[in-house]
DNA sequence: TTACAATTAGAGTTAACATTCCAATTCGGG
DNA sequence: CCCGAATTGGAATGTTAACTCTAATTGTAA
């Protein structure tokens, strides 16, 4: 793949599995499906990835990366902040938001790396909201913060995914309740 | 079927597949590995079930009932009690748990039944904790309260989802710190 | 006990899936 | 403009899924 035409493809296929992903899940992304939106032959996807799961796995890598921005240079972030970057994701990228959930919760417990992938990214969110909070409440202890936290993340997890259900949704007002 | 055979035939069926559905999700429960776990011919299962369909679908409504137990008759019922029914059958019963989290999240997509279902068995879990809420906080308007159950219905969702994920997490301890 | 319906196992059918193969076309550096 | 490499579509392959068929067995009501 160094031509033009390949990389373009490489997106249109890309496309194509957000697309199905967050559309019909991950049982209805075939191969066959995510051609035929793509518009492309099966020789191209193969000239292009070594298999379906190589394809798949990299948006869903995408999506996991998505829910945390710019993990790097937030030291100083807010709690709001954080609620607020959360929002942003789910409200602004419903399609990567909905592959991320659907990932989650459906593809978590049948792939391992998937779900070590999940679990770790989880870690990162936690101490980066626990160090929020208690720069908010310097008060807290590290347990009683972990707790808090454990339980925003949790909410707003549970919004998401609520979210996904029913899109008529308020997700970021009660979201934006959820500020301590 | 009508014989004691056929019956208890039926019920492995629908052990297997409660069992390969929280194991390892929708995908995976195929009718030749449901018909090897409960030791059975296709010719069996195809003489108790009309199609792989029916019999996964018997099973998601038996996962989506248990989340509301006794659905008449709990008109007196506190917060407290409504949270503590729904404790009881995330920890009681986590093999249906998964079961309802890995069909309302990834099913609920791709099936227009189930997340009808799904999304009327919601309404009716909003209607009764409202009045519970209403019960315990009278100055509260219909609508603050319907903000907040949806609130802390989703919290719920959110643990649940999470103890899924990680089966090590304080689901029960972070479920009672949610009673108001 | 007997007769008939229910139950059973498993081989056979059909369709859809992931993947491979290949001949034809397109690309772009020299 | 020319040539080797990249790209392409689509037909071919092998596998696995859901489902059907059938002959043999088992259950039970009378």
């Amino acid at each position: 793949m160094r031509y033009k035409a390949g990389l373009a493809t490489r997106e249109r296929i890309l496309s194509a599995i957000r697309e199905l992903l967050s559309e019909r899940g991950l049982e209805a992304t075939t191969v066959t499906a995510v051609c035929e939106r793509a518009e492309i032959g099966a020789g191209s996807f193969y000239n292009l990835f070594e298999s379906k799961e190589e394809a798949v796995l990299a948006v869903i890598r995408e999506a996991i990366e998505a829910v945390d921005p710019d993990p790097l240079g937030m030291a100083n972030d807010t709690i709001a902040d954080l609620i607020g970057a959360y929002m942003k994701f789910i409200a602004g990228d419903p399609q990567l938001a909905r592959v991320y959930i659907i990932i989650a919760v459906g593809g978590g417990l049948t792939d391992p790396e998937v779900a070590e992938r999940i679990m770790r990214s989880h870690e990162v969110r936690v101490d980066r909201f626990r160090q929020a909070l208690l720069r908010l409440k310097p008060e807290l202890s590290v347990k009683d913060a972990t707790v808090e936290v454990e339980a925003l993340l949790a909410a707003l997890l549970g919004l998401a995914v609520h979210r996904m259900l029913d899109p008529g949704f308020d997700f970021e007002g009660h979201a934006l309740r959820l500020i301590p």
